[in-house]
DNA sequence: GACAAAATAGCACGACCGTTCGTATTCTCT
DNA sequence: AGAGAATACGAACGGTCGTGCTATTTTGTC
């Protein structure tokens, strides 16, 4: 790998903990820089803009989640036990240390809701894209049997979301031990209510 | 009312909008003025510092909620009615087109819950209100038998709180016209699942 | 209507923002 | 090893940020 690469895959990998805890937003160029002893021009340079930044932040946020959390879950065998594998490494993505202000999905997503431009239309399909992969995970539990017929794969998809968010704002904002417990209390409950 | 309070309703209402648009942090004391025809050191000595702007803003957009969230429901008799009130309250204020960003808590609470400090501690205490507002009124549906003796109600306030996020983020960010009638669909089976 | 008090404006400050540009250094390849 | 490209740096720019000061205007009271 070419030195440029290097430097940028390490910018990028610093950039996306930083937004994660203070936001695009709060991601600064000279604040970056000089945690990563770099020059803020020669930074810069490898971007040519803040909002190229925060593109790129987004694209290796999503590639870092794909990695970490929907690999994984596609490794598991289709039906119950991929939705199971998917629930179970989001909590793990959501709790991940080194992503000192939760997962990116959430914070972006609040972030850029009003905000038109490229970051956010890359963002939401990145984020239809998570709910899309669910409700497809649905829709093989139904076939493998694991799931009753005529169960709402879509709708399925809507809840496994509410869950996570829910368990991100009581544990993030809220620092509600009882956080995890919840969650998988009421993930137990929709996968009860979607079998037979 | 003096002068000087009437001048400091308008511009935390003024506020409170652009908050819930831009976060806490994009709220910027310039362009506030300037929204609202004031200088800047003129708005400023309402309030002595940013932090105290941003608190006071948070004190402002609780009290909202509360007016027009809360009070309507607890208009409603309790038990299950009152439930109803409160989601159908919430649903209408996260669409209240006068609050650009939507839900305050949303936003507040992604921006707030890695930064110590006043605004944190008020806001969590005010969203912890909120569950705990929803809890016991899930104790009163036990109480009045809309609602089985052996609902957890903690967790049911929590359910509540998913649906309410999920419905934010899907009708915000992916601007999904089935948002609202997702979230309702949940809060049925919710409400279905917790009576007898 | 004078007068104190409250409210607002004007101006300046240092700090940091994103960005540009010219220059120096370091890598890469033959 | 040396040429040429890739990469990084330093200084500076115009702007905006939050925040002090000092005036000036407005308000409310006798």
């Amino acid at each position: 790998m070419s030195k440029g690469a290097d430097t940028r895959e390490r910018i990028l990998d610093q950039a996306v903990r930083i937004a994660s805890r203070d936001g695009l937003g709060g991601l600064t160029i000279g604040t970056l820089s000089s945690e990563l002893k770099l020059s803020k021009s020669g930074l810069f340079s490898h971007f040519g803009s803040k909002d190229e930044l925060q593109l790129q932040v987004l694209h290796a946020a999503v590639a870092k989640f794909n990695e970490t959390v929907v690999r994984p879950a596609l490794a598991a065998p289709r039906g119950e036990p991929r939705i199971r594998a998917f629930f179970e490494h989001w909590l793990a993505w959501a709790n991940n240390s080194d992503m000192p202000g939760g997962c990116i999905f959430v914070t972006a997503s609040v972030e850029l809701d009003d905000r038109p431009g490229p970051q956010r239309d890359f963002f939401s399909k990145a984020y239809g894209d998570r709910i899309a992969f669910l409700a497809k995970a649905a829709r093989l539990a139904v076939e493998t049997g694991h799931f009753r017929a005529d169960l709402d794969c879509d709708q399925f998809a809507f809840d496994i979301d509410c869950i996570a968010l829910g368990f991100h704002h009581t544990h993030r904002l809220l620092r509600d031990p009882q956080a995890q417990q919840r969650a998988r209390f009421a993930f137990e409950r929709l996968l009860t209510s979607s079998k037979a």
